[in-house]
RNA sequence: GGAGGAGUGGCCGAGUGGUUGAAGGCGGCGGUCUUGAAAACCGUUAGGCCCGCAAGGGUCUCGGGGGUUCGAAUCCCUCCUCCUCCGCCA
């Protein structure tokens, strides 16, 4: 959320976001509202004034027994009146923190102007896609044939969109997450949170994801919870409403959760294989910073990222996302994409964001300089990584002819084996 | 799930309807003293919003929301959180 007084300030540099977005914001709607509600609150505190003052007065006539009377029934009218204005402002305060929360940040001037998938600027790329001398398979009927996947199941127990892994493959994604975390935590200097897989209304709203994308979510029926579609929404909300002490500044955290995503709007996007998912592990990594070393922060935090995909030896490029493909709360994006031979290209297994002061200042996170008057603080985000995209990755690129899958060599300890057996040798 | 108790400023802690945005203490900041420091002493020490070029003025905030009243930290309702006891449970 942006600051009102400036939004206000501001109104032009909101209208290029809009066009750079290419998104539509009512801002003539928004300053006839913001006029109205600033006159009725001159005019209710011009009242209350008076009403103040008045109630000294009341006192000290009791006091010193003098009548009073007639001051009270005055006041009583002008009570009436304070309390109608109060309503009315009331209720355009709402609409307007309405209309301010469906407003996205602003992109950093460093993101290129586009107008969507297309304009985003590949950064770098690592490694270099594995030749294979047969013809590669996608990763669910690898899956399938070395047993350690059994989408049937899944869809018999929840319905389409959930994934089961079975024996090796389910010990896989534990690996990833395990060999994730460890990573992060003993060599990026990371602190593990375990949070809670569910979040409630001001937590999402701290974040971005309500109002604006409810619908995304899986809403737990008759409560204030719903799963949560990221850790990035605990994660944020560590510190809600705190004031973090300067010296602490970085504070970098990762957590392990599941994830849940409706996938409203998705349909017919990805059916095959796991690669979109109701519910999916993730490990995510977490940062607030001071203002003027966030952008700093962001490419370390994409490096730490990286670092993982390297250490599994997978082929990735980095992207920069223009000002259309961006986020909502985020002011500059890079996405990590790994090499799926099935498809012949990248996939999305990352996105590392800087959401600047925006989550800071709808989360209400400060951070308070030697002497000086507290500030928001910058919160930056990123998936270190997707665990199931991981997991398709590692299957596609390391699958062998005979159905078999080596172990990128950090995970064996992790794994036990330095391969997941073929067909034949996989009888359940 | 049942029965009690509690939520005041950065922290502790007064305050039960009328100059209380809130005593006192601690902590923080500035100063006096000191070669320097400590101690002592003096002063200072929330934020949001509105009007204003500014200086400044006004208003709101004592867990959240609502109500009673001319006036609420103080009374009433409701929600949240924490604590104690009982029950249940991985």
């Amino acid at each position: 959320m942006h600051d009102l007084n400036f939004f206000r300030d501001h109104l032009e540099l909101f209208e290029q976001m809009a066009r750079h977005r290419g998104i539509t914001l009512d801002l003539e709607g928004f300053r006839a509202l913001d006029r109205e509600r600033r006159e009725l609150i001159t005019a209710a505190e011009r009242l209350k004034a008076e009403r103040n003052k008045a109630s000294e007065e009341i006192a000290r006539r009791k006091k010193s027994g003098q009548d009073a009377a007639g001051l009270i029934a005055e006041m009583k009218r002008v009570s009436e009146e304070i309390k109608q204005y109060d309503e009315h402002i009331a209720q355009l305060d709402e609409r307007t923190r309405e209309f301010l929360l469906t407003v996205p940040n602003l992109p950093h001037p460093s993101v290129p102007v586009g107008q969507g998938e297309q304009d985003n600027v590949e950064v770098r790329r690592w490694g270099a896609a594995p030749k294979f001398s047969f013809t590669p398979r996608p990763h669910w009927e690898v899956g399938e044939r070395a047993r350690i996947l059994d989408l049937p199941a899944a869809v018999k127990i929840a319905g389409a969109r959930f994934a089961l892994y079975v024996g090796a493959g389910a010990r896989l994604e534990r690996a990833l997450a395990n060999f994730f975390l460890d990573t992060h935590t003993q060599q990026h200097g990371y602190t593990e949170i375990l949070p809670p897989f569910a979040a409630n209304r001001a937590s999402l709203t701290g974040t971005g994801h309500l109002p604006k994308f409810a619908a995304d979510m899986f809403h737990l029926e008759g409560t204030d919870l719903w799963l949560t579609p990221t850790a990035e929404v605990q994660l944020n909300n560590l510190y809600r409403d705190e004031t973090i002490d300067a010296d602490a500044l970085p504070i970098k955290v990762c957590a392990w959760t599941a994830c849940f995503r409706s996938e409203a709007g998705a349909a017919g996007k990805d059916t095959r294989g796991i690669a979109r998912q109701h519910q999916f592990q993730k490990v995510e990594l977490f940062k607030f910073t001071r203002p003027e070393s966030s952008y700093d922060e962001l490419e370390l935090l994409v490096r730490d990222a990286e670092a993982i995909l390297q250490r599994l030896g997978l082929h990735h490029r980095v992207i920069q996302l223009c000002t259309a493909d961006l986020g909502f709360a985020s002011a500059k994006t890079y996405d990590l994409e790994v090499w799926l031979p099935s498809t012949n290209g990248f996939k999305e297994i990352s996105s590392c964001s800087n959401c600047e002061a925006f989550q800071a200042r709808r989360s209400g996170i400060r951070y308070k300089p030697k002497g000086g008057k507290s500030e928001f603080v910058h919160t930056l985000n990123g998936s270190g990584l997707a665990v199931g995209r991981t997991w398709m990755a590692v299957v596609e690129n390391y699958q062998q002819e005979d159905g078999s899958i080596v172990m990128p060599e950090v995970l064996r300890p992790y794994m036990g084996i330095d391969r997941i057996p073929a067909p034949a040798a996989a009888k359940a």
